[in-house]
DNA sequence: CATACTGTAACCATTGTAGTCACATATTTC
DNA sequence: GAAATATGTGACTACAATGGTTACAGTATG
């Protein structure tokens, strides 16, 4: 893996548990479908229990589960826990001398705002039980 | 300068043309504006020239210019021009037994594609003469 | 020819992510 | 209670992307 693929394993994991919802998943399960080491999953689904989407317990027949149900848990919801900021960045310094430049601060920001607008609706509106669904009958 | 901000310092450039479209700016004047160093303009508006976005002449009394009214250059266009790829990643390797995590692919493509489907209109829509036009009057 | 530009290669520093090992802690099972 | 099985997390490595910088070849102007 080389890009930022947070959200997409995100979401094939909370995917999983929405499948095998009366049964545990450990991180190694998980790891297995995903490609990729436990101690990736234990890390992201941790930021995904601080944000109340799952839950674990430690110990033998342990693991995790979601922690509401699949139709509560919207893609927004997700994207939240596990990436951090906006989807577009702006550049930081600028010369604050020059007008131009300190007017473009608010022009990217109001570009963004537009573009993030027309994003997040998208998110809230699909669901893990959405994806579930398409997915067919589970195993 | 840390996280990507390529889209945003391209958007900055080329409002600067824009607005001073008799004269050619320099990368020097530009990154003046953008508070970095003129080896990072060029080869960004490189990019954008190679989009036919803008044109450089050598040379003194050389620089850039738009290659177009900026009521042509979409931020759709900038985006492709500068930024590869979509806005989300998916992971590429799964674990290709798996009938889930084989799934999840296709999954993972509807989704980003049912919010690309948002994000593009609104970027191609908004072109570089609207942004100008929100900057007031220019120096 | 001197000057003033772009285009680009080369290199360094920084950052973010994934992957891995190790281990403290918690829970179940026997 | 001991063994087995989990999570949570710190520490470390590897790697890729980005930005910043220097250097220089090529080119246009006057």
């Amino acid at each position: 893996m080389a890009a930022n693929s947070r959200f997409a394993v995100a979401v094939h994991a909370l995917s999983m548990l929405a499948v095998h919802k009366d049964e545990r998943q450990t991180s190694r399960d998980i790891a297995g479908s995903v490609a990729t080491n436990p101690v990736v999953i234990r890390r992201l689904l941790a930021q995904l229990a601080r944000a109340g989407i799952v839950e674990s317990t430690h110990g033998a027949k342990g693991g995790f589960r979601l922690a509401k149900p699949a139709d509560r848990v919207s893609l927004h919801d997700i994207y939240k826990a596990v990436e951090e900021g906006a989807f577009f960045v702006q550049h930081e310094k600028r010369n604050e001398k020059c007008p131009l430049a300190c007017r473009m601060q608010k022009i990217l920001a109001g570009v963004f705002a537009r573009v993030e607008s027309k994003v997040l609706p998208e998110l809230k509106r699909t669901t893990l039980a959405d994806l579930v669904g398409e997915i067919g009958l589970p195993a």
